[in-house]
DNA sequence: ATAATTACTGTATATTTATACATTGTAATT
DNA sequence: AATTACAATGTATAAATATACAGTAATTAT
């Protein structure tokens, strides 16, 4: 991005820091009060900006600016980028696993690339599958889906219980495959309700 | 919270999908025009909502409907909770590293339980980590300091070079340790940028 | 049963907001 | 020396937007 002048700077900082704060974007009429200019010094500042990339102009659309490169590296909280999606607890053998009382928290991460779809979290219970580093306590991103390719990361549905682990169809019949040697592969009728398409981990955590 | 009428409910939940996907709130002309309703009808509506604690509403404030309470489970961007930092990307050697044009993006993540300090993110390379489950770019989330304890994953500098190993320090003097037996301790000198409190992986990357 | 809340229609209006046009001056490039 | 990017001003205007007033009807609570 071409660099911004220490006026277009400023400009950009305020703009950020108001819809920081109200959740809203300024208008040209606030942005010129607050500087002591006229308008339309702010609309060709404005504009500049959203050449340079620095901003977002939705046009015709009050209120419609937005933050696109942070400017000084402000935060950017609330971008598209980002997804809130459910973290679901242990599910009890029989219940509904999308139940809504099933919903331990929510979790914001930045939405994982050429990805769409509903998404959901869980978090790692045990050590099947730690040969494909991911161990207890990692919470897994999810795509809902109900088939996989071979050897992509499923979550799956298996006698009332949601696991993870890898799914395998090579011409036979489609198994799950831990990935730690000391569990063998399971043959069991299963349901694939998503694939893991993303991470977290929290060193912090107890 | 009083509990949401039907209509309410899904009132809010579009201002809330709405908000999610444009990152401004829609008019009351625009929503009215999306339920094929009055305007005045939505006006009645956001006004229930508002005295319901589902919506904040600034008056006179072009496009200023916000949501407090989340309707549907739905986004809660922008929380406190969460916190945007740099992500570094490869450290030329000699260089800062804390440059800002080192800064290769941005990242947005749950802010670690406990935990304040500058923060900011570096990509594993490499397979120096792969015991502690940490493998090539995986995205480790650092807090800055310059002290560690014994058996800390940190982050530390090393002939001009960042690099993510294990630290250790029982009585004798400090080393680096990789978690990956086909490479030895490093005993050189090094100085400790910080130390790694969460982590982040993403299975669509390439 | 009666009042209050909810959900709606239609028309109108004040205010907010973005945008257009005409002009000036300065600093940075070519 | 000429051109372009930048930073302003002032005046207008069109479009977008919130809001006000008057009234109907169904549902829910007291």
């Amino acid at each position: 991005m071409k660099k911004l002048t220490k006026n277009q700077q400023r400009t950009a900082d305020f703009i950020s820091r108001y819809i920081k704060e109200h959740l809203y974007s300024p208008t040209y009429k606030e942005i010129a009060e607050h500087f002591k200019v006229n308008v339309n010094a702010i609309q060709q500042t404005v504009a500049a900006l959203v050449k340079k990339g620095a901003l977002e102009r939705n046009e015709r659309i009050a209120r419609g600016l937005r933050v696109k490169q942070v400017p000084n590296a402000e935060l950017l909280h609330g971008s598209v980028k980002m997804i809130t999606i459910p973290l679901y607890g242990n599910v009890a053998a029989g219940e509904p696993v999308f139940a809504d009382n099933n919903i331990e928290g929510y979790i914001t991460v930045d939405k994982p690339r050429r990805l769409s779809g509903e998404m959901f979290a869980v978090t790692v219970r045990g050590d099947s599958m730690t040969d494909k580093k991911i161990i207890e306590r990692d919470k897994l991103i999810i795509r809902k889906q109900s088939t996989a390719n071979d050897g992509e990361i499923v979550v799956a549905l298996l006698d009332d219980e949601v696991t993870v682990k890898i799914f395998k169809k090579n011409n036979g019949k489609p198994y799950l495959q831990p990935a730690n040697n000391k569990y063998d592969p399971i043959r069991r009728p299963f349901k694939i309700l998503g694939i893991v398409v993303g991470l977290t981990r929290d060193y912090t955590e107890v």
